[in-house]
DNA sequence: CAAATCAGCTTGACATTGTCAAGTTAGAAA
DNA sequence: TTTCTAACTTGACAATGTCAAGCTGATTTG
């Protein structure tokens, strides 16, 4: 099988890492319809055929392109978290603008983890890279978690929330009225709703 | 020009209809990847060269659909709102269940109608069929927006948090914990965040 | 050390798809 | 009746995903 890293391969070094660079290039270059299974190979340098021998067909290299851009998603979050306000509130405001900010920087990467099915996320374990990026979120909401309440529910609230604006926000859903140039004034004011988490209804 | 609705074709009745009809089918049996251009020829019965004479390429059958669909996405938030409670709060949070209704029910559509870049959308004039939808969201947010206050960051707060749970939610990312099968236990539960809709911070 | 094995890669082919160019047809216009 | 034009068809091409078969070189095996 292939568990192992599969060190030095037959001419290039490390052909599926090459591939998975060479697909997130495209990504970053041309958006969502770029990624072709050819062009990453032309981009490798190997035949048209060969991503074959390390993925299963598109949707394959799709997920560990996920699974690698999640770990970039994690590290936003938490460089962010480390960055800013260290109180529980500032804390969960960074990891907000960890994650607004990943999806500036990278909306391919982001559509490309969100946008694969829920069959083909457990068929390539998707879910445990993003189990990583979530322990983030779920320690960020911890403090705000009430006595006698789910923390999934203040979980999906912030995720929810957060997830729901950087979509809106890359897909210039905001054009209107908002402001596109300055993403800190919508940001701080759309994620002040948050700033009432755990409280009861009025 | 093709401005006018172009009635009674050639041998067809009205193709652009059926065409666009044949490509909310396929989407909703087979999902993003099922929308062909020459499978929506085939299903309306007509040549596979056929749809280029009433629609710009593939993105431009995509920008009908979504616009025909935002008409059904408005249909199902301003059912939801007159069949609720009728004060400002239950109307808002009818306004969020119809919204989620309708991902649940057709999620390639929803895909499909935030799935175009900024660039078609403004080439389609999709922005004119997402304002009727954005216009029920404003007046149901309306009664919520403090006196100097913007109103559109109140309805990017409720947008944000509406879209993103319905996203999450029909891509099956809340498998985790969250209760999937029972949908109204986690959206009560999500939307209560609004019920300090307004409130500065504490 | 020679032979066998086998994963990694190549070559070639095929079906599907979007797209373009040219031709055809039917209904309206002159 | 003749002409014109929009609607549609036919045919072709390039790009893409995918499969089958063959080649290669490093590793293992007798």
């Amino acid at each position: 099988m292939s568990t192992k890293p599969k060190k030095n391969a037959h001419h290039h070094g490390n052909l599926r890492a090459a591939l998975i660079d060479a697909g997130i290039e495209l990504l970053e270059e041309g958006g969502l319809e770029a990624l072709t299974l050819r062009k990453c190979a032309a981009k490798a340098g190997v035949s048209h055929a060969a991503p074959a021998h390390h993925f299963d067909g598109l949707p394959g290299l799709k997920a560990a392109i996920a699974i690698q851009s999640f770990s970039m998603f994690s590290q936003s979050m938490s460089e962010a978290a480390a960055a800013g306000d260290p109180s529980p509130r500032g804390v969960l405001r960074s990891i907000c603008r960890g994650y607004l900010q990943f999806g500036i920087s990278h909306p391919a990467l982001l559509k490309t983890m969100f946008g694969l099915g829920a069959t083909e996320a457990l068929k390539y374990d998707l879910q445990g890279a993003g189990r990583r990026a979530y322990d983030i979120l779920r320690e960020a909401c911890a403090p705000f978690v009430p006595d006698g309440t789910a923390p999934e529910i203040v979980e999906a609230q912030v995720w929810s929330l957060i997830h729901g604006f950087t979509l809106l926000y890359i897909g210039g859903q905001f054009v209107h009225p908002l402001p596109l140039s300055i993403e800190d004034g919508p940001f701080d004011q759309v994620t002040a709703l948050l700033d009432h988490l755990g409280a009861s209804a009025s």
